[in-house]
DNA sequence: ATAGGGTTAG
């Protein structure tokens, strides 16, 4: 039987029209959409057009921009509401250029001020404040007259681009003219527009003209002066408030006082609403979170999990925040388990993911995560480049750098600074420099993360000088800024002037941390400066109130070990407030080495064969103190031990520079292109070293090798003399050679180079796993201490 | 069919 088609008709109809009705139960909606649009296919009904066009609506409003553009292009001639509501959906959706083509289509003659105000906010809502005002004029000019929406949403996007006071004036004079200067939308966004360009007395007398002030208001004047760090105004404007309004304002001051690291009186507002009896809601919880992540109070943040989980709010911003929160705490477990537990991730969580796996030297997973991640923004590439560096992969984050570019992301200062801890890690001196000219002419070299970056990336090329202008020309320097300056000169042998920068920086009024007291002790410690360090070191808890941690006690271990003061070392390590760790046994056992302290150094690779049985460097640094006391059963028996254990020894490895290419040479390696030469001029230079008095140093070699002229053979290939080597071949003359190796340098390498320095009246920068060695004119910066 | 503010990842 044939169904009575106007019935039918009918019923679908009014189906259709409640759409509207069911709006706000948007998986309601969608569904009723989808059973009435196919309804309206198995009956081969075409439906009117006001009914399609809240089809598409709906489908729009629920992310279903497919369905919807198929909808639209079935319409032989869609009319302007269609239009617009494709338009807005596309919007939405954060596809502006889909939008735009939409738009454009429209003949002219259907346009109107509904369609040209829905492209503005677009606009406004992708921050391209540009094309706001540009589409605001265009509508003019064609004779369409701007309403109140068309002035809240370019004032909107204005405040995206806006630099001067005269454009504000402007639009606001324009806004006035036309009437809507005094509708609260438009006055709303007028506030925080004068707010974003530091008029905040303009901001204030506009808000304090709205006659209806609702929750936006109250939240732009807020806002306003919390991010300028103006609290009193703030705080001030809180007293005045009607109750009801006031958990935006305390949302608004506690993301302030986070935003400027405050994160105690960030968390004493939450106290204070909470004892007003407000209740946080999901704009509150992702400040709280992150202030708790950033000072380590994990216990607040799960309490302030439990509070969410409790009242049942759920957002993006809520679990995205819980995951940084528990991955900043060394939670892995419970990092990993809300991330998979949320019911949809955003670019966000992911690259919070990502950041939790890179800081906690998680690489293999990051680097996973990174190839599976379909969607990417700078901050991802950013995250990765730098957490590659971090984690001592140099290249790959040069690499990565130039995918990013090639991939059409225009660096940010922050970028930049990734890429150049890149460099600093490789030593890559040209590609450093390279980076530094491309900031500057983009007019970042001011920004403090890039400027930060460059000092840390020229100490490590080895090149003091340039690491102290960049910290000179900085228009303004951070403890970041001093920490790494110090740490620069320490590296360098430049002990006293570093403790001179440090005693510049406590007049200058910079409080210093943790960090900075590591670099202080290690440039005490390389300048000899015991007593001085000492002096420091006590005075981090007393006047600093800063704990020393496991890092610094080993740091002064070292300092004290390296002028022989091993019984003050013992002392300290006899009275450490917890058990000492792997790092501080390995500072007494290589300050054994240095003074051939035999016992002390025994007792030392014993705890550590305890603690960290699987770290090839604690043999090899005890057979070589046995061998260096001509002790050779002794010596093959701890690697007889390191065999047995399974230990396998790190391969050594060193490479150089050359335009920017970076070459790299491992023990015995003939891999290199250029292998034979390198090798037969490394033989010619070995003789004539000899010639001027080097003596080849055997008791390096640690194989059980018979012959004494197979083992100079030997120690001739040790990676770093292939690398010097290769440099004296490529480098132009008067260049100094900067040479980089994974492990420790040996004795006999580090006694070739400085004769080779005379010899070649060249300078040879060595850095390798602890310091640097700058050899010059038969004399190397590091006296006896290799 | 269109509007205004505030939150998360470095």
């Amino acid at each position: 039987m044939q169904p009575n088609q106007e019935l039918i008709r009918t019923i679908a109809n009014r189906y259709a029209a409640n759409l509207t009705l069911c709006f706000p139960l948007r998986r309601t909606s969608l569904q009723l959409a989808r059973a009435i649009h196919a309804n309206f296919i198995t009956f081969g009904f075409q439906p009117r057009a006001h009914i399609l066009n809240r089809l598409i609506d709906v489908y729009c409003k629920s992310s279903e921009l497919r369905y919807a553009r198929h909808l639209f292009d079935e319409i032989p001639e869609p009319d302007k509401i269609a239009r617009t509501t494709m338009v807005s959906g596309y919007c939405d959706s954060g596809d502006i250029s889909l939008a735009r083509s939409v738009f454009e289509e429209t003949p002219l003659s259907m346009r109107d001020t509904i369609m040209y105000n829905a492209m503005i906010t677009g606009f406004a809502h992708s921050h391209d404040g540009c094309s706001a005002v540009n589409m605001f004029r265009e509508m003019r000019r064609e004779g369409f007259r701007p309403d109140n929406f068309t002035f809240a949403s370019v004032l909107a996007g204005l405040a995206h681009v806006v630099e001067e006071e005269k454009e504000c004036v402007q639009f606001h004079a324009a806004a006035i003219k036309s009437g809507a200067g005094s509708i609260t939308s438009v006055m709303n966004a007028l506030v925080s527009l004068y707010s974003k360009c530091d008029l905040l007395n303009s901001a204030r007398r506009v808000f304090d003209e709205i006659t209806e002030k609702d929750e936006r208001s109250w939240t732009s004047m807020m806002t306003g002066y919390v991010k300028k760090g103006f609290f009193d105004s703030g705080l001030e404007l809180l007293e005045h408030m009607d109750e009801g309004m006031k958990l935006v304002a305390y949302n608004a001051l506690i993301s302030g006082y986070v935003h400027r690291g405050l994160h105690q009186e960030a968390l004493e507002m939450v106290r204070r609403m909470v004892s007003n009896g407000i209740e946080l809601d999901a704009f509150t919880y992702p400040s709280v979170i992150r202030a708790c992540a950033t000072s380590g109070l994990l216990q607040v943040g799960k309490q302030v999990h439990a509070y969410a989980l409790r009242r049942g709010d759920f957002s993006f911003h809520l679990d995205n925040s819980l995951v940084s929160l528990y991955y900043k705490c060394n939670k892995f477990v419970e990092a990993r388990a809300i991330f998979d537990q949320m019911p949809a991730k955003d670019l966000v969580s992911w690259n919070a993911l990502l950041s939790g796996y890179v800081s906690s030297g998680h690489i293999g997973e990051a680097k996973m995560l990174f190839k599976e991640m379909e969607e990417k923004n700078i901050l991802t590439w950013m995250i990765m480049i730098s957490g590659l560096a971090d984690n001592g992969f140099g290249e790959e984050g040069l690499r990565l750098f130039s995918c990013m570019r090639k991939e059409g992301f225009e660096p940010c200062d922050f970028a930049f600074s990734g890429v150049i801890k890149s460099c600093a890690v490789l030593g890559a001196y040209c590609n450093g420099q390279q980076f530094h000219a491309q900031l500057v002419k983009i007019g970042f070299d001011s920004s403090l993360s890039a400027a930060n970056a460059l000092i840390t990336m020229y100490a490590k090329c080895g090149v003091v000088e340039e690491a102290r202008r960049v910290f000179i020309t900085m228009p303004c320097q951070d403890s970041v800024s001093w920490n790494a300056l110090i740490a620069a000169l320490g590296q360098h042998g430049h002990g006293a002037e570093a403790v001179g920068v440090y005693e510049e920086m406590l007049k200058e009024g910079i409080k210093p941390d943790r960090i900075t007291f590591l670099t202080v002790l290690t440039a005490c410690s390389h300048a000899g400066l015991v007593d001085k360090g000492r002096e420091y070191f006590d005075s981090m808890e007393t006047v600093y109130c800063i704990p020393p941690g496991a890092d610094h006690y080993s740091r002064l271990i070292d300092l004290l070990c390296r002028s022989g003061r091993f019984s003050e070392a013992e002392s300290v390590i006899k009275s450490l407030p917890f058990e000492p760790t792997a790092q501080i046994w390995e500072a007494l056992l290589s300050g054994c080495r240095v003074y051939g302290n035999m016992e002390l150094g025994i007792i030392a690779a014993e705890k550590l064969f305890e603690l960290i049985p699987e770290h090839d460097g604690t043999y090899m640094l005890l057979s070589n103190m046995y061998a260096a006391t001509g002790k050779w059963e002794e010596a093959a028996r701890v690697r007889k031990l390191m065999r047995d254990r399974g230990v396998k020894k790190e391969l050594a490895c060193s490479w150089i520079e050359v335009e920017t290419q970076v070459h790299k040479f491992l023990v015995d390696d003939t891999s290199h292109p250029e292998a034979e030469a390198v090798y037969n001029y490394l033989k010619e230079l070995g003789k004539e070293m000899r010639r001027f008095g080097y003596v080849p140093d055997t008791n390096f070699v640690l194989h059980d090798v018979e012959s004494d002229g197979h083992k100079q053979d030997m120690l001739i290939t040790h990676s770093e003399k292939i690398a010097v080597a290769f440099g004296l071949m490529k480098l132009p003359p008067g260049r100094a050679i900067r040479v980089f190796k994974n492990l420790r340098t040996c004795g006999d390498c580090h006694n070739f180079f400085v004769y080779l320095s005379r010899v070649v009246q060249r300078d040879i920068v060595l850095r390798d796993r602890k310091r640097f060695h700058h050899f010059r004119n038969g004399e190397c910066s590091c006296g006896n201490f290799w």
